[in-house]
DNA sequence: TCCTCCCTGTTC
DNA sequence: GAACAGGGAGGA
């Protein structure tokens, strides 16, 4: 569940939690969590969590001191000698306890710290951890195929990136292939702005309107951002509280609720393999 | 390009 | 006791 706005969040309540510490030790106490870098699992001990960032709805942390200052700007993850790097997935959460703190049912990660247990909680499984060196993620096909940030992306060049696709629009904004970040709750709530049915092929749809619609896609991100994300069911920060972008939903979730515009009923339809709620006169 | 599957807890 | 939630890999 973990979109971009919630993921931003857990990185900004984590950090003031975790910068300049030294991890002690590792738990690893399910397997398939860890995806990639085993072998570095011994060398975490004794590094010290220099910084906390997002890209998409990837959270990385990067481990001891900066080699060099030069690619500081724009790819900051670059200049760190190990990276942890967390996709949370449905389920996955964050959470710093007291030290001595047991292991909860839903616990696959724990990193020791002097003051305190970060746990990575994923009662679905679906999140992993990598452990990479920097020099190593141009050979991650998931990163390096990534599209670009919505946030610091002009909505024009979003939109022009939107136009190549012959897909439908819904499948467009969730391919993060095209766009990072997006996905269902913002997806929905992004096409139900621009008033662009879902089922649209992305294509077929005029650059006026696409823009219309990546300026929504920011729209949402950032007011979600600044809400500290939308909680559902499971999503939660790194402080353990929630968000309350949920409160400014328009379609996600409304199924059979009166459209806040022209007050028909909104349906649902599965398309891309997801739900979408959307306004069947409002959307076309 | 679209569909199925992975997984577990909650809701119908 | 089935349907549902859903990001992304992998297969049809």
């Amino acid at each position: 569940m973990p979109e971009l706005p919630e993921v931003e969040t857990i990185v900004r309540t984590l950090k003031p939690q975790v910068q300049g510490k030294e991890i002690k030790k590792v738990e690893l106490l399910l397997e398939r969590t860890l995806e990639a870098g085993k072998d570095y699992l011994p060398t975490l001990q004794g590094a010290i969590i220099h910084d906390v960032f997002r890209r998409g709805k990837l959270l990385i942390m990067g481990l001891n001191q900066p080699a060099t200052e030069s690619f500081k700007a724009h790819e900051p993850w670059l200049s760190y000698e190990l990276l942890l790097i967390f996709h949370f997935k449905m389920t996955g959460r964050f959470f710093v306890h007291p030290p001595g703190t047991q292991a909860l049912k839903h616990t696959r990660m724990i990193f020791d710290m002097d003051d305190g247990r970060l746990f990575f909680d994923d009662m679905r499984t679906f999140g992993y951890c990598r452990i990479m060196k920097p020099a190593e993620l141009k050979d991650w096909p998931f990163w390096s195929t990534y599209g670009p940030e919505p946030l610091d992306t002009p909505a024009l060049e979003l939109a022009k990136l939107l136009k190549e696709k012959r897909t439908n629009i819904k499948a467009t904004l969730l391919d993060q292939k095209v766009i990072a970040g997006i996905g269902n709750i913002y997806a929905d709530e992004a096409l139900f702005r621009a008033r662009i049915h879902p089922e649209a092929k992305a294509h077929e749809v005029q650059l006026s309107r696409l823009e219309k619609l990546a300026s929504a896609v920011q729209e949402v991100l950032k007011i979600s951002i600044q809400e500290c994300g939308s909680s559902i069911r499971d999503y939660r920060d790194a402080k353990g509280d929630a968000g309350s972008f949920q409160n400014n939903f328009l379609v996600y979730g409304r199924k059979g609720e009166k459209c806040k515009v022209c007050n028909e009923s909104l349906e649902t339809k599965k398309i891309a393999g997801r739900t979408s709620t959307f306004c069947p006169h409002c959307q076309y």
